[in-house]
DNA sequence: CAGTTTTTGATTTACGTACATCAAATTTGG
DNA sequence: CCAAATTTGATGTACGTAAATCAAAAACTG
């Protein structure tokens, strides 16, 4: 049987009531004391039992996720995971709410930010616009002991205590290997159509695809990337421009959201042109796409993955537990016609 | 606030005895008054705090994995995936035993099955050998309300209550598209090596893969199936012979495990042509031959995903629990040298 | 060494559920 | 309608932990 608190107690030699004062920090120990218990729950292996102190706290977890106000098909997935385990917040012991903030803008996000600083929930999820100063708020609130992950988008340097993404640098490398080898020896242009060059992952995505472009595919050339601010109705406009001013692209890599615009665009203008097209984030519109053979290949990143990650990675911080390192890793799922959910 | 007991009790206007024998099926309970409980929880919406019950029970969870004795490194990755499950068995309330079976022998392991009906643990995980009296065996655990998983290989028309594998029919397809891609408008031929038709798994892969070959890339032709039983040595040394012996092989698609000896024969042989090779299952091997260049692309199923997705979901059946269906889904990765985890 | 402060112990209640026991009420059968 | 059988209620204990209270012991202070 795994040992209890009364085990530690019998082990060091001390109370019940004494165990309770270390286990959960409270004051009136002498530092001697305090050192043979926590010798004594060492040496026994004890593990608090969770489960039974929640029940005995009644305790739950108000946790807090940031998602920026955007209208793709990625996000509202996104919405709806946070959404689904809102519904299941009874069972998990969690209070999830959201907040919404502009896309892109790195002083609403700090504001944001340093009000929930005030209000102290167990955690926070935010999709990061990666900026110094919202490195500087999400710092002050590890400092300040909230528990903080950052959900599909990192945050470069700051002190946040998980990432809930995918890597990807090497999401880029890997759309580059598989437009480089779909296209096999032909010469052309490939188009990059990212969302904003603000957020980390679609620099990452970018830096990645550049990379393996440069060195494993010197017959392809990259076009200066198209900034879509991930909006269906921009992407569009911008694909449809560059597709008639350019007639040497022969692949395309969408690295950000509002594939509607892309995939609109690639109907209109290229319907006799055989290009080979990697997009990322798999939705109703690029699943349609990759079935009818307009995209070749998604990456996509698991939304719903990302959201129980993050929660359980934030609940376990709260606690001051460790995490199955392995399975929260967010991994890149690579999505060709056959292999479709 | 979450509704406990107490709420059902009210709502029903009967005692908490009562409520108690109705939530744990105890008799003694007409049949209006079950059902007037059975009412109230449906309205008020109670959900059992498992936590809490568990705790009362002092409940663990007996489960058995039945692994195949073989030694490749999928399966040996597979066992210590199961290792780390029992090492956090004190924290997740089970007690995880194995059971090694021989490989591919349908006799053993129904064998081994039926003692387990006996010793009726709270669930069993098994990878299971496709054959009729297997399917049968398990039908008869599933019937006497033992729930029962297949692992990385299904049952074929058994009643197992879940599968905690990929889509293999989908892997199948996978393959036969990357190497079709990747081989672009070339002509050749394409050499499957397997372990056993025996193992539903493989069979699957291998429909998947002809379908798709002969549906969209006809300029490649498939060779007979080449039977390795999962075994390095037989692997490498029939690889070894069916270079040598056929110069027209342009591409390879492995697609059980073994993979060492394969690997050794393409290092030996093909050292000077130009194969493009996509392999199952992502082991030291594998990954070492990825980055090389031997193999171009890997398919693989997460060993530890779906050891830990077998015990939450003989956990809940045990319960008589939902699962989240989409949690569950064992996804299939796709591996090239750039997304390697 | 007395008096004060700090530390420790002993004990109780609670969380939500399970399970057991005994008494009381209700329903059944003859 | 009465006795027997069945159903229901009331109550207590347990699981492992948290948190509080009060008393007792030990450690300091001057």
């Amino acid at each position: 049987m795994r040992p209890t608190v009364h085990d530690i107690a019998a082990a060091a030699g001390v109370s019940l009531a004494t165990v309770d004062r270390v286990l959960n920090q409270r004051p009136g120990v002498r530092h001697v004391t305090r050192e043979k218990v926590e010798n004594a729950i060492r040496e026994i292996g004890y593990v608090r039992d969770v489960a039974a102190a929640n029940l005995a706290k009644g305790r739950t977890y108000p946790l807090v996720f940031i998602l920026p106000t955007s209208d793709n098909s990625f996000m509202h997935g996104l919405n709806d995971e946070v959404q689904a385990a809102i519904a299941r917040s009874s069972v998990e012991r969690t209070q999830i709410r959201t907040v919404e903030v502009p896309a892109f803008d790195p002083s609403a996000l700090v504001r944001v930010l340093d009000e929930l600083g005030e209000e102290r929930p167990s955690g926070i999820a935010l999709v990061a616009t990666d900026a110094p100063e919202v490195r500087d708020a999400v710092d002050r609130l590890v400092k300040d002991g909230i528990p903080v992950v950052t959900l599909v988008s990192d945050l470069t340097g700051s002190q946040r205590h998980h990432y809930a993404g995918v890597d990807n640098i090497a999401a880029g490398r890997t759309a580059a290997r598989l437009l480089g080898r779909f296209l096999g020896s032909s010469k052309g242009e490939v188009a990059v159509l990212a969302g904003s060059m603000l957020v980390r992952d679609h620099r990452e995505r970018l830096e990645g695809f550049a990379a393996v472009m440069a060195a494993e595919f010197p017959s392809l050339s990259i076009l200066p990337v198209i900034e879509g601010r991930d909006d269906p109705d921009m992407a569009h406009m911008l694909v449809a421009d560059a597709l008639s001013k350019k007639s040497g692209i022969i692949g395309i890599y969408s690295l950000g959201a509002g594939n509607r615009g892309l995939i609109k665009a690639l109907k209109e203008k290229a319907v006799d042109r055989s290009l080979t097209v990697v997009a990322h984030e798999l939705t109703a519109h690029t699943r349609a796409a990759l079935l009818d053979g307009t995209i070749d290949a998604i990456l996509n990143q698991n939304a719903g993955h990302e959201v129980r990650s993050a929660i359980r990675v934030l609940k376990a911080k709260a606690d001051g537990l460790s995490v199955i390192e392995a399975q929260e890793r967010i991994r890149l799922d690579i999505f060709l016609k056959d292999n479709l959910p």
